[in-house]
DNA sequence: GCTTGCATGGTAAACGTTTTCCGGTTCTGG
DNA sequence: CCAGAACCGGAAAACGTTTACCATGCAAGC
């Protein structure tokens, strides 16, 4: 039958006993050169390569990361998602990925079960979420028993729910974002503007919303209601609601604040469609700075987020949670910054 | 210290044996009703989570599927991801993942190394690479071993090194959609192609190159070496490679077929930088249908790849390999199709 | 020459499960 | 009323490591 060579194996054909062999591969005790050479080689020749699940076991850590993450397919967590890879590997950790099963809460909740199973040194949850009370409690749960247990929740691009929670955290600034931007379009004249996409209760579109408001009243406008279309952050979603606006008559905002960079590329697919140019009749930009935004016609003015470097600092923080420099700094927000490209173009008035 | 809850104490405040918690928990052996209650009251009480390790350790399958992927990021593999992770998820099994270190050959093995370390039951290697022979024998060897501990080498969009080792493999006929696109442009007059972009040693590249070189020469027509541009699969090749051309002169072809969307996407950019109008002066086809194809302007007609089907089948060939419908079946080729879109138009003859 | 200490390497316990074997109790049928 | 089956649950071995503890041999110090 298929078996697998053993420590055993190799110690017998080395001639020496299994601990040995253990001590020529850690390198944890003095072992003269002869025995290593004699053992490297009988490992080498048999191909061996230790069992990682026996090795746990009895040690005290897994090396393993779990990262429970959406749609691997989507730009802004696959963006995350290899700062993290980057940094676990760096960190001679090995990641185990999982995509939550379908239903909200519930499944998201089971998925990390099966994560919790393999014993990670932290659970790593990419991406915002629609915040209910139901999820704090839930949540704020997982980080106590994952604490009590030695290991770590991660919340990577979303808030703590709660105030002195055992997690890392690590955001970044998308009301800042979401203000810098609307002011860039706001000094180039437009005042009526479209908040366009993204999921009403999610983290990730509040802040966004809240600086788009801000930014608004900062210029002395009264934020209109209407010119608030939420949805989702796909580029269907910007498409279809554009589409929707559009036929229904001629627009009554001058520029698009799209949630993100794929509902404005759907918003910008659409204009083109109704022969509205861009940047000439409306201005639109986007938030993320994910790649499509350069190969938009025309590129899009949108916010620059630091989506590899947030990944990379979750684990920095999480796995050297217990360093003095690490400590006190388990909750991080990142910079973002307007990345200026064609999709923006001063408002010629109409009637000056 | 921080310690889990292991099925002792479970055990212990059931009052049963940890035996019978086990059987409770797996549901492997009648118990009675009235202790199976206890038993799952105090598993909940305590936030009991099955240590996976210790179950891998004496159990024979470590439920583990571990994948090695080049860039996450890139949309070609992680579509392909996607339909990984979806087909493990619904194996009841966990993905691990990892990016090979960078360093070729070499970074790739010690990564798979790492991997090897635990225990899954299949080794996913996505995407192409450069075919040397010593990656065949060094492969070859791996598909072995794996083999001998009773797990499997998959290898998805890339074809078998050697005939009759022993692993799964899964592609798409590169070559038939090649040859399908490049008779897409003869057939609307395009005689003067150029081929752009795609490693020339790449096992991705190479049959695009030989389905469009197939199909000049079924047209009568003979492959220019001239009109093969290799490099890269990006982006900035693409871009890069034809600003060189058009800076250089006016172009020697009336066609371009991008060896992937990336590239293409990148020669739309710099055809329109300069002034060249596509598809009126320049047509442009691309291939693997990512969703960048959706966003150029124009939309790009390429190849469509079923990426996620790629993904889900080496998965689910791979786990059931000894279920006699699957046993002959290791080796599977998924077929393309074009994707008609707006970059390519009818060659008006100058002199007709 | 006898202790002391160091270098080396073996023995065995431990990690948390699953599973085999077995013992005891309760049915069931004759 | 008894033999045997069916049911339930405990004890203990096993999985492949690491590591604490111990044994041996040899050199050095007295």
């Amino acid at each position: 039958m298929k078996r697998r060579v053993t420590l055993h194996d190799v110690a017998a054909r080395a001639g020496v006993s299994a601990a040995t062999v253990s001590r020529v591969l850690t390198g944890t005790h003095r072992v003269s050169a002869e025995t290593q050479a004699r053992v490297r080689k009988a490992a080498e020749a048999m191909d061996y390569v230790v069992n990682a699940q026996a090795r746990s076991l009895v040690g005290s850590s897994s090396g393993l990361v779990a990262v429970l993450i959406t749609d691997i397919t989507a730009p802004f967590y696959n963006r995350i998602a290899r700062g993290l890879a980057e940094q676990v590997g760096a960190e001679n950790r090995v990641c185990i990925l999982s995509a939550p099963q379908t239903g909200g809460l519930e499944g998201e909740l089971a998925t990390i079960t099966t994560l919790r199973q393999q014993s990670p040194e932290a659970i790593v949850l990419v991406g915002g979420v629609h915040e209910s009370p139901d999820y704090r409690k839930r949540i704020g749960a997982l980080a106590r028993s994952l604490d009590a247990e030695g290991s770590r929740l991660v919340l990577c691009g979303r808030p703590a729910p709660t105030k002195g929670l055992p997690a890392t955290v690590v955001e970044y600034d998308g009301e800042a974002g979401a203000f810098a931007i609307t002011s860039h379009l706001l000094s180039a004249g437009h005042e009526r503007i479209l908040f366009l996409g993204g999921g009403q209760g999610s983290t990730t579109t509040k802040p966004r919303v809240t600086g788009y408001r801000r930014a608004l009243e900062e210029y002395g406008i009264a934020p209109d209601p209407k010119l608030v279309a939420h949805g989702h952050s796909t580029r269907d979603f910007g498409y279809e609601e554009v589409n929707r606006i559009l036929d229904a008559g001629s627009p009554d905002f001058t520029a698009v604040f799209a949630s993100d960079d794929l509902a404005a590329s759907g918003a910008l697919a659409s204009l083109r469609e109704h022969g509205t140019r861009v940047p000439n009749d409306i201005s639109v930009v986007g938030f993320d700075d994910i790649p499509v935004a350069v190969d938009t016609v025309p590129a899009l003015t949108t916010v620059h987020v630091p989506l590899e470097e947030i990944g990379r600092t979750a684990i920095q923080l999480a796995l050297h949670r217990h360093e003095p420099e690490f400590r006190n700094a388990q909750h991080a927000v990142l910079g973002t910054h307007i990345k200026v490209r064609d999709s923006v173009r001063p408002l010629v008035r109409r009637r000056p």
